[in-house]
DNA sequence: CCGAAATGCGAATGATCATTCTCAATTTAT
DNA sequence: ATAAATTGAGAATGATCATTCGCATTTCGG
């Protein structure tokens, strides 16, 4: 049944067993994750520029007049769905590097970035964003913040441990943290797993890497 | 003067001072390339979807009559870009890693390819590429190709000095070829020397994972 | 020098796209 | 119960885009 409030069934059966009746506040947020995951299908697929509303539309069945109601523009979608990915990938890091040594720290922050990819087959869509941030005002200054970001708690992390002696890098941490990033982003860019390298494989490359980028002394625990 | 032909100063003035008449096929060769220039221009800043026809157009001086006689769709267009990258990319490296010893081969050929990037500010429009790659099947098997052909000319290089015994890698080459190429074109792609970090620390950085990697044994000369 | 082929211009075409508008159905608050 | 606010559908709008067309000019072979 087709409601000015949507298809009623679907979003019960989203919100699952107990029945309780959707707020108005829990009802708009699951159109928008809707919005969203039927934004990301299509971009992944044709491009930001090449998806167009419509097929945006069909893919999350709901009309333009009814998305427009939860997102003004091509563009807001584009960024909120940056900002999203930018704050996951943050989150899951910041929680990842409080822990380990430094080393397995390290290859195991990759490692889930490296698998995270992998498994959602978040290839394309990356892709997508890395073109839309040389051109979008606006998706560039999410990208670059989330890069800093980034940056940021790896030298904290690292910093901490080359003060107390674990470690011996190659050189400045400012420059060499950059460098492990890009390196990381390229393993896991270009999905080698998918590409004949097994996951093993590659956790032996980031690990190799590391050692021989940080050099750690042994005197951690 | 504008003619049938085009502007004729502007033409003869790209050819030089020999002040020889031009041939048709050399006039027609150099329109291409001023089409291909142009719009390498206009996909580097507005990507290639972004881009249309008609910006194209004013940025090679041309009508879209005319460019139409050079080049039958845009996605033309792209794909002779794709394929020239290609072509030079493949001469450079096939050239490089005929000489030296094999650590400096392989760090001279990524930081010949990392420097290039650099110089030609290349990023955006490499991010363009693999943004299409992803949704354009013509453009998909020009870039795999591409990445087929290098691999097997690192495979060819490094299984020679494998079997001179030159080197011990961490793993079959099969697999730590793809990794390596990942890792230089992270390094390449994310522009490093634009970001902050000189150029002899990027190949202290590549010249460290190229050892870590590859194992030399000191047999060679 | 003539006719055919090549080249160029720029308006026209038809499709597509992001967005808006109108109106109806539904919910919520009072 | 009723007014106000929210949500939705789908047609309409105006812009833009890739491509084509008609026609003029130039080049070249003979």
């Amino acid at each position: 049944m087709k409601t000015a409030f949507g298809n009623i069934e679907m979003l019960l059966e989203a919100e699952g067993e107990e029945g309780r009746a959707l707020s108005r506040a829990e009802r708009r947020e699951l159109q928008v994750q809707r919005i969203l995951e039927a934004a990301k299908r299509c971009f992944a697929r044709e491009g930001f520029q090449g998806a167009s509303m419509q097929q945006i539309c069909a893919e999350a069945n709901m009309s333009p007049g009814a998305l427009y109601r939860y997102f003004v523009s091509k563009e807001a979608i584009i960024e909120e769905i940056c900002a999203a990915a930018r704050r996951d990938d943050e989150e899951k890091l910041a929680e990842m590097l409080t822990k380990r040594n430094v080393i397995e720290g390290m290859v195991f922050g990759a490692m889930t970035h490296i698998r995270f990819v992998h498994e959602t087959d978040a290839c394309a869509l990356i892709a997508q964003f890395h073109a839309e941030a040389t051109r979008s005002e606006s998706v560039r200054l999410i990208y670059c913040n989330h890069l800093a970001e980034v940056r940021g708690i790896f030298l904290n992390y690292l910093g901490a441990a080359l003060e107390r002696g674990e470690i011996d890098p190659l050189f400045e941490l400012e420059a060499l943290v950059p460098a492990l990033m890009s390196i990381i982003q390229g393993i896991a860019n270009n999905d080698l797993p998918a590409n004949g390298v097994a996951l093993d494989k590659v956790e032996t490359v980031v690990r190799t890497v590391m050692i021989s980028m940080l050099r750690p002394t042994g005197k951690a625990l």
